[in-house]
DNA sequence: TACATAAACGAATATTTATTCGATTTTAAA
DNA sequence: TTTAAAATCGAATAAATATTCGTTTATGTA
């Protein structure tokens, strides 16, 4: 018995989040994404049923492992503000390291697919970062504001550098990150 | 002679507004845009040679009333501080009362007509801001660092507290509009 | 090696969506 | 009124795109 390809099936998923990085959910065609590929259409319909479940399945698998990464991160027993820092760190490097990904992730919202996504899925938010700022407030170390709030300013801001670093605005060094992250800090802590 | 009327042209740009708000660039349909609109689809083709031509006028038409506005803002003598203020609260305005439009423009960059778009109009982009931020740093009160990472800055807050806004996590207030700014102003003071 | 099973393919078909066409209606102006 | 230009429409066509089908090919397993 024939075996299904491995690296196909990676091919696909990596060839779709180029397209969608450079034009859009708009730009998803089958024929297209089985060219890029290297594979015939019909095959492509061998992996997944339709345009549906192809753009689903990748957004399951994105959001999943996603979660789980940021799961695994910094456990470690540091002081808070240093914590913080690596966790904001360790964001910012995946963002840059899955730029594509997370571009994915947020057109997909704006898509027609979006509501195909399960529920049950779309509430797998990284509850991490959210437990790490109610740390901080209790212990008093953070504006005591709302959580979205304070969430949101982090983000901004950690948006904003990835931003600037790949546009090559701003270079990636202990220096800038420092710069960076005492912004934010300054920003939050009460 | 009959008369092109107003109204529908106005109701197609509404509508059209109002898909991709919802479902984004690969939600927009020819037909259902007539329909929403009240037309039949061949008088839709009056207005506008065809789907790319329909999408091409309404961003060149809102990017130039974007900048438009924006020029018009604020040159009154104001501490600089003030000036700032008010240029950033009149654009948290502007965000808020123009979403659609924004979020147009947005996914515009990502869709595969953002090359059709003239570059003419594209480089129409608010200098005014860029001014502010340069007179900022000759008067010392800015940090002395890239425009781009000042420029970045504020408009990452910005945005976040636009998002915050529309979100009903962050109620439009002094009181929560001067916190905001506050932030920023900490951010990138010299 | 032979077999069974699923991948792979090219070409055909179905479906969706954009676009055009000819006829009809509206309306500003003569 | 009359008329001419242009809006409007429904229906047809064209084009793009998704999906299926029948067959062939590859490859694990017996």
């Amino acid at each position: 018995m024939r075996v299904k390809d491995e690296t196909k099936q990676l091919a696909i998923v990596e060839n779709t989040l180029d397209v969608v990085f450079e034009r859009g959910f708009a730009g998803i065609k089958m024929a297209d994404l089985a060219n890029r590929v290297g594979l015939s259409v019909s095959t492509l319909y061998v992996y997944y049923r339709n345009k549906e479940d192809l753009i689903v399945s990748i957004a399951i698998g994105l959001i999943e492992r996603e979660t789980q990464r940021s799961e695994q991160e910094i456990t470690e027993d540091l002081p808070y503000k240093l914590k913080l820092k690596m966790l904001w760190l360790f964001w910012i490097n995946f963002s840059i390291n899955n730029k594509k990904e997370m571009s994915f992730l947020e057109q997909l919202k704006k898509s027609p697919y979006y509501e195909k996504v399960p529920i049950s899925v779309k509430e797998t938010k990284s509850k991490m970062a959210m437990n790490l700022i109610e740390l901080g407030k209790k212990e008093g170390l953070l504006k005591n504001i709302d959580n979205n709030i304070l969430m949101g300013i982090i983000g901004a801001l950690m948006g904003e550098t990835v931003k600037l670093i790949m546009d090559g605005k701003l270079e990636l060094n202990q220096k800038n990150i420092d710069f960076m992250f005492s912004m934010v800090w300054d920003a939050i802590k009460s």
